[in-house]
DNA sequence: GCTGTGTTATAATTCTTGTATAACAAATAC
DNA sequence: GTATTTGTTATACAAGAATTATAACACAGC
């Protein structure tokens, strides 16, 4: 799985790295019990510090994608808490959703392009 | 319309101020031609700098929802490019899909989200 | 022992955010 | 006219976040 960093982003380092990794995993190009280069070593091919890249690593395990170990380095490994999840979720859509309103983005407009991201996940 | 801000939040208040604006809009709290108050104004009602103010307006023109006039101040007022607003949500909404895919989230379960947001739009 | 894990600590640098003053040009109110 | 109110811009400063850089630690595997 390839990690590609635009560096003239508004995006920091770290949120796109995670973005990344979150999106590999719903387009199922890393699967749960796969697991992620080291962070010395995604670090070096990506082009970036270590510390950037483990704090990737522990927001991504803070947020219940993956599950550090000393043994075997960072796994996926999904715990879904299906509260919280929608509840994010929720307050996410809020935002995005608002701005689309101001637009005059319909309902249908909306669902359509639920449609086109989830036909994404393979 | 009120525009509350917390302080301990992690999201800057520049951002809290343009969303609670775009929210407001979205809820027709305030209409196209609307007024919203000075940027002096309403850094003195919430109790920040102007220039925070200014920065969240300068979002908000940038974004299209405002007009900013010497004469009458900011002015609601819409402009709609639906294919950038379209592109700007669709790439919004791969993030926050993305998790939620992870976490097992259906495609029917974001339906009912996006409808459940939508009936706010009273 | 050596290497590779994540983890932690510390420091320096750069960028962002927020505040503080100040001034400017254009429009409005009187 | 004068005074006030607009957005706008410039500058400076402080605080915090993001990124880099070194270094060291504890644990597991070989």
């Amino acid at each position: 799985m390839l990690i590609k960093i635009d560096f003239n982003s508004d995006e920091a380092i770290y949120m796109q790295v995670r973005n990344q990794i979150i999106y590999g995993v719903a387009t199922s190009q890393i699967r749960e019990g796969d697991s992620l280069p080291s962070v010395r070593q995604l670090a070096d091919t990506i082009g970036i510090n270590m510390h950037t890249v483990n704090k990737a690593y522990a927001l991504l395990r803070e947020e219940g994608i993956i599950q550090l170990d000393r043994r075997r380095g960072a796994v996926i490994a999904i715990d879904v808490d299906r509260l919280q999840a929608l509840e994010d979720m929720k307050s996410q859509l809020r935002v995005v959703l608002a701005k689309g309103k101001c637009k005059n983005i319909t309902k249908e407009e909306v669902y359509e392009l639920i449609d086109e991201i989830f036909h994404e996940y393979c």
